[in-house]
DNA sequence: ATGCTCCTGCGAA
DNA sequence: CTAACGTTCGCAGGAGCAT
């Protein structure tokens, strides 16, 4: 019955600690791509008040007068923890669903229900000391308790310590709990339908999960009754040991800077369906179509405004690179209208379905086909071995004025032996 | 009624 | 120095259409 959620603390920053111990005690944020928002926060800088997703250039005045340190994400980096971090976590259970980039739930079903607290312990002091990061455990007897247990354990509820058992608690100390903490700090539950509930004058967690579940379900969803349900230990939602293959692969970024030519933004169009492309060949699989996608900046509310999209579909289903980039361009001179500051673009593969499962259709060629398959693999091979982007198509362009800024990224400690650091 | 596809809203990290 | 506000994924549910 019992699960664990295991999740780290501040990952992004706690990675960049782990190689610049200079970074331990301070104000440290990580920013998303284009160094736009904030992303992740160290508690230091949690304290000086910066909040999730704030707009960095309203901050940065305030952060360096602070000493708030900025940096880049690094994505190359924080995935490879990642792995590291979960390969760690997947020792201290046969069943494990890795969530997100920095959590996973355990099943700890048939463990001793009186030691599972300290087997929490167990498992940060171990992740901590194998990998350096530190995370937070929380227990209970579902998915959406353990999150709320995880919740606990963080803010230093009930005298936790990192790890916090619903488990331990009397059915008093649970609802006293409960009863202080804001609805909408429940798994489930956004800034939506946390609005509409607090008009129902549902506030707290121990409001939701006494709330009746059929008034639930009809005014809300299926799912947020489930989360009622969940809250009330009953489970709703099953631990999922093996990723299903993916619906959708979206690739999209917003520009460096805005542009207005067809051919810049047939450039961004054609890069990103080329790291579409890869990613759908590493699943394995083929899409049936592409959406393009451009839009001008939304923020600019006195520039025209511009927002095209445009669903293509693919001849037949395929993997190829130059197929799914000829079709974005085909798509992309349709939905094209000059005269617009485009700030960002996009393209989502669509209608994927294994590649073994497709099968040649009357008008394919065989060997055109087998042609393709062996040049892409070549190209995977070559970007593989010599670093991402080596080998490219012609229609993504050398110049690339519309990339994205990363001015304080760190160097791929994990990934690349020519970005680590010379020692002195 | 039933079952699709397409599209939008919402939440999560 | 400029200008400057993320990305990717799944699910639910309604609209529109065909059977």
């Amino acid at each position: 019955m019992p699960l664990a959620l295991v999740d780290c603390n501040n990952f992004y920053v706690s990675c960049e600690r782990v190689f610049n111990p200079k970074l331990e005690g301070r104000a440290v944020v990580v920013l998303s791509n284009n160094d736009g928002c904030v992303i992740a926060r160290s508690s230091e800088a949690k304290s000086f008040g910066v909040k999730m997703a704030a707009p960095w250039f309203k901050l940065e005045i305030f952060s360096k007068q602070q000493g708030i340190i900025a940096l880049s994400s690094n994505y190359a980096l924080y995935g490879d923890m990642s792995a590291r971090v979960m390969s760690t976590l997947s020792t201290f259970s046969p069943k494990q669903e890795i969530y997100s980039i920095d959590e996973c739930f355990l099943d700890l079903d048939g463990f001793a229900p009186q030691s599972l607290a300290s087997y929490g312990q167990t498992i940060r002091q171990t992740v901590k000391r194998n990998i350096g990061i530190p995370v937070c455990v929380g227990i209970g007897d579902t998915k959406t308790l353990a999150k709320l247990a995880n919740h606990c354990a963080k803010k230093g509820f009930a005298g936790a310590d990192g790890v916090c058992d619903f488990g331990l608690l009397s059915i008093d100390e649970r609802q006293t709990i409960f009863a202080n903490i804001p609805v909408g700090d429940v798994w489930g539950v956004g800034r939506r339908i946390t609005q509409q509930l607090l008009s129902m004058n549902i506030q707290t967690v121990e409001d939701l999960r006494t709330a009746n579940p059929d008034i639930i379900r009809k005014q809300f969803s299926i799912v947020l009754g489930r989360t009622v349900q969940e809250l009330n230990g009953i489970p709703c939602i099953d631990l999922e040991e093996t990723e299903s293959p993916r619906q959708q692969i979206m690739v999209s970024r917003s520009f460096g800077s805005s542009v207005t030519s067809f051919t810049d933004l047939s450039e961004s169009v054609a890069h990103y369906a080329t790291l579409a492309a890869e990613k759908l060949r590493r699943d394995k699989s083929v899409a049936c179509s592409i959406c393009v996608i451009i839009q001008t900046n939304s923020h600019q509310e006195h520039e025209p405004q511009y927002q095209g999209s445009l669903i293509v579909p693919l001849p037949q289903p395929s993997d190829s690179t130059m197929k799914l980039v000829e079709a974005a361009l085909k798509g992309l001179k349709t939905i094209y209208r000059s005269g617009f500051r485009y700030k960002k673009s996009g393209v989502l593969l669509m209608g994927l379905q294994p590649k073994s499962t497709i099968q040649p259709t009357l008008f394919d060629d065989p060997i055109e086909q087998d042609i393709s398959t062996s040049l892409m693999q070549v190209m995977d091979a070559i970007n593989q071995k010599m670093g991402a982007g080596k080998l490219s198509i012609a229609a993504s362009g050398i110049c690339k004025p519309w990339a994205m800024r990363r001015e304080g990224k760190s160097p791929n400690y994990t990934t690349d032996w020519k970005e680590l650091p010379e020692v002195a």
